[in-house]
DNA sequence: GATCCTCGAGTTCT
DNA sequence: CTCGAGGATC
């Protein structure tokens, strides 16, 4: 009884949300929405029970510990961009060549934190951040906090939608003048509030959010953007008006006519769409952009300060860096201290000078740059003549200025112990710049092999080094012991060996043994190795032979990457799997393989012993089946990048 | 030899 | 993200 009536409240509430929040018409008077979210609160109370979708879930509730990782249903790609009119005329021209009569939506750019909701059976499941386009972090419990976000929806299937997180300039202004601490700006607001780990700060910022794309649906059913966008607003999404026009010119005459200025949340910029879905799947992406989408970037904030020095770095290769030290100043909410100035030719170039004032601006209003000078006052910067670390004398290459004393050079062999300790590398948690610094100054450590020799009690002597810290060095240094080829190899940092490289060198020579005895004719048959990576791979055994023989001789083995020994940390490892629907280029027999592989046991059929079932096209009952027993799911495409790293 | 794409290396601030 | 440069391709 209690719950037929919970339920009718809910739903009430719920429209009177979506009407207020979404359509922005308020139905009910605060008074009488009061009355009925008191009553609902007090039968949860009474009965102990709240829906999924109940609006007292919107508050906040306690403090997350951290964010989990969320792996989204497809990959979320961002945009190419352009700042003026020709470069949208060069993607109109680009779509022309293989699309007869285009037609484009053309929508804001908000500035915001893009945000992705996965609804299933109605409900919404999660929210998660873009994170690095596969997989973002859970914030849930901050997302729901927002108004907007509808918690129930009339579409059932599996779902995931875009949407950016904004601030509303009101909403913005409003905070300010009440918050002990004002926010910098709208985006701050944002950011800040979602990846806070109390839900109660994005609950206090009333945040919105609105939605643009449809990431993931079953059956891929929509046909265009105006079909998405109806999608979207039939299951109570908000969504903004866009402008549709086949002709570039009236689409630049559009984007030209934006007042910015005029609108309640922030923009940087307009996004410019294929409107139809067959056309864009004709067209792909790149590896990172897809093809029928551009994004048009109004001009960022500049500033003007003035430079007051000029330092130059020394990076773990020996380079030298310009870096400018400006007077402070805001861009964009951050205060801005240091631009790097890439090397002298672009010093030349840009013409800036000690004691002159220059243009600065955030590029993609994050790296803080330099545009040019702003006057033509103070002194030229000149070269310097010997190394600012070690005093050795310099070398040009190309571009760049180079200091040679790699053995001498503290700026160097911190950076190489580094880049050796760094996540991609041996990925020695807990050791840490600031560790590696005191190890170098106190302990005299001068190479990756000497961090083996470290003992108990020198590292006891260092400050902050008490149970914790000295218990996790260890471990850190243990565990690297067995770490897999491909990540030693990248960790030594031989030169123009990146971590894609390093993999396809411990793919092919399979031991480090057989890698230190390469030979030039044979690197050079690995693909995306020419002559200029295999002479940095001899030249570097050739010289650093005794550094590896050191690091064998205290236990380093790195680990060939067969499939037994990838099974050990694969996610999948001990999980039964249950494969359904038809993979291109794999073959069923082929997919068992790879399961095997991974660790993991293949199974016929779904049962509530299955832990995941991977799907492929045509997928027909085995999903449904999973669906019904809750077990986890995950596309095919999916499932093959998240083990990519493994299938070699 | 020019052009496109991809990779490596270095980049700021909170 | 941006730059410069290596590799593949025409």
């Amino acid at each position: 009884m209690e719950n037929k009536r919970m339920r009718a409240l809910i739903d009430e509430i719920n429209a009177h949300n979506y009407r207020y929040y979404v359509l922005d018409e308020p139905s009910v008077s605060d008074g009488e929405y009061d009355k009925l979210y008191d009553e609902l609160r007090a039968l949860e109370v009474e009965t102990g029970v709240v829906m999924p979708d109940s609006p007292t879930r919107r508050v906040g509730g306690e403090p997350v510990k951290g964010f989990l990782p969320h792996t989204h249903l497809s990959k979320l790609y961002s945009l190419d961009k352009c700042t003026t009119a020709d470069g949208l005329r060069d993607f109109d021209a680009r779509i022309k060549r293989t699309q007869a009569d285009p037609l484009y939506s053309v929508e804001y750019k908000l500035d915001g934190l893009t945000i992705c909701l996965t609804y299933e059976n109605g409900l919404l499941r999660g929210a998660a951040t873009r994170g690095n386009g596969e997989v973002g972090e859970d914030v849930t419990a901050q997302v729901m906090t927002i108004r907007s976000v509808p918690a129930a929806i009339p579409y059932r299937g599996l779902l995931e939608v875009q949407g950016e997180g904004i601030m509303r300039l009101s909403a913005f202004e409003a905070y300010n003048r009440t918050a002990a601490e004002p926010l910098k700006n709208a985006r701050n607001g944002v950011a800040g509030a979602i990846r806070s780990l109390d839900p109660a700060v994005a609950a206090a910022r009333k945040l919105d959010i609105i939605f643009y794309h449809v990431n993931y649906i079953e059956g891929d059913t929509l046909k265009s953007q105006s079909e998405c966008l109806s999608f979207l607003r039939e299951n109570r999404f908000k969504t903004q008006p866009t402008f549709v026009s086949g002709d570039i010119e009236r689409v630049i005459g559009h984007v030209a006519g934006i007042e910015r200025n005029k609108l309640d949340f922030l923009i940087d910029g307009m996004v410019v769409k294929l409107e139809d879905f067959a056309a864009r799947r004709a067209l792909g992406f790149t590896d990172k952009f897809p093809r029928w989408a551009i994004a048009y970037k109004f001009e960022a904030e500049e500033a003007t300060t003035t430079l007051s020095e000029v330092v130059f770095n020394v990076g773990r290769t020996g380079k030298l860096t310009p870096l400018a030290l400006v007077e402070p100043v805001e861009l964009y909410g951050v205060t801005v201290r240091r631009a790097t100035l890439n090397n002298m030719g672009d010093i030349e170039r840009k013409n800036v000078r000690v004691g002159g004032r220059v243009f600065i601006r955030r590029s993609n209003d994050v790296i803080p740059e330099i545009l040019g000078a702003a006057d033509d006052k103070g002194a030229r910067i000149e070269a310097p003549a010997v190394c600012p670390a070690c005093g050795s004398p310099l070398v040009t290459v190309g571009a760049h200025l180079f200091c040679e004393n790699e053995e001498g050079c503290p700026p160097q062999i911190t950076g190489r112990i580094e880049h050796y300790a760094s996540k991609d590398g041996m990925d020695l948690v807990g050791i840490s710049e600031k560790t590696i610094a005191a190890l170098h100054d106190r302990l005299g450590v001068r190479s990756v092999a000497d961090l083996y020799l470290v003992t108990e009690e020198q590292l006891r002597g260092l400050e902050g080094f008490k149970d914790k810290k000295t218990g996790q060095f260890f471990r850190s240094l243990e565990r690297s012991k067995r770490v897999p080829l491909h990540r030693f190899v990248h960790a030594l940092g031989i030169e123009n060996v990146g971590k894609k490289t390093a993999r396809d060198l411990a793919a092919h020579y399979k031991t480090m043994e057989k890698l230190m005895d390469a030979e030039a004719a044979e690197l050079v048959g690995i693909e995306d190795v020419g002559d200029i990576v295999a002479a940095s791979v001899i030249g570097y055994f050739e010289k650093h032979r005794p550094l590896i023989q050191r690091l064998f001789a205290y236990g380093v083995r790195p680990q060939p990457v067969t499939q037994a020994e990838s099974a050990a940390d694969s996610p999948y490892a001990g999980k039964k799997l249950v494969v359904t629907g038809t993979v291109e280029g794999y073959g069923r027999k082929e997919l068992e393989e790879l399961i095997r592989g991974l660790g993991a046991k293949p199974q016929a059929s779904v049962s509530k012993e299955t832990d995941l079932l991977i799907y492929g096209e045509n997928a027909g009952s085995k999903l449904e089946k999973a669906r019904e027993l809750a077990v986890e799911t995950m596309a095919a495409a999916q499932f093959l990048t998240s083990i990519l790293d493994r299938i070699r």
